[in-house]
DNA sequence: TCAAAACATACTAAAACTATAGGAAAGAGG
DNA sequence: CCTCTTTCCTATAGTTTTAGTATGTTTTGA
């Protein structure tokens, strides 16, 4: 029931990057130095994230990656999601899978469905901007 | 993102065991042909439950399993951590992890932690006495 | 004494996870 | 044109986890 090191780290990386001016191109060298991942590893959490559209980048010197869009508009479940492949907590739940046989007399598929709901409400209800603010808050919060 | 099959087969031999006349003891190799789990595995399912206490065992020809209480009084929750250890979604909240050195600087952190709150809440609002109501319900729909 | 059943431990094949490695292509600046 | 930076692409590899099999030993009722 864990989060794999590549949603966790899509996940930083996408707030990072909504950390910095929306309109300037920011290096991965300079995010993987930010946030103690290597840029190797680094290139591979980015990858899913530019196919996925949620961010545009520029090849070559000077080049970077920068948010497509506004950081209200990322729900952190379709983060989650483009990393993860699904985030449903039994694989028979999953779009992709084929129908269950056992579906019939299953005694726990309405109680996966109804687990998998409150995980898709929360992770749907938290946007990017969400986090950006409640971080901001607590590290203001440290400063005192 | 994933709950094990340990997991699920756990909690299907627990409602199984539910279904049961409560004064009588099963052997595991009823359980294990009712839910298409081979015998040797559902040993492996099985003694866990049996080490926490969720089930009585009684050894020689005759003996079996039965559920150690009321149904009511399992909450799913605890039968998942049984099993999986910890349904924490990141290894940092675990209760044995060691503090995180990036804690304070972590800005996906409370996101965890609020995630990890509203799976506990599911899990631990459910008993196997309500999965065992939804269930009979279902069945007799289908029967109609 | 026999058969059924719990209990114990070891093993293993496959998959997933967590990276690392080596380069190719694009573009800015000199 | 050359070099440096940066994205982009593909392969590989060590480790861990998963999902089971296998081989027994111990207990107990009949």
């Amino acid at each position: 029931m864990k989060i794999s090191t590549k949603g966790r780290y899509a996940l930083r990386t996408m707030l990072d990057l909504s950390m910095q001016d929306p309109t300037e191109l920011v290096p991965l060298k300079a995010i993987a130095a930010r946030q103690g991942i290597t840029l190797k590893y680094m290139e591979q959490i980015i990858t899913p994230l530019s196919k996925a559209g949620f961010v545009s980048s520029v090849r070559g010197a000077n080049g970077g990656y920068r948010l497509a869009r506004d950081p209200a508009s990322y729900r952190v479940g379709d983060i989650l999601r483009v990393m993860e492949g699904s985030i449903a907590p039994v694989a028979c739940l999953e779009a992709s899978a084929a129908a269950c046989p056992r579906a019939d007399v299953c005694s726990t598929i309405e109680f996966w469905k109804g687990l998998q709901k409150v995980v898709d409400d929360y992770v749907d209800s938290k946007t990017l901007a969400d986090l950006r603010e409640d971080y901001i808050a607590r590290q203001s919060d440290y400063s005192i």
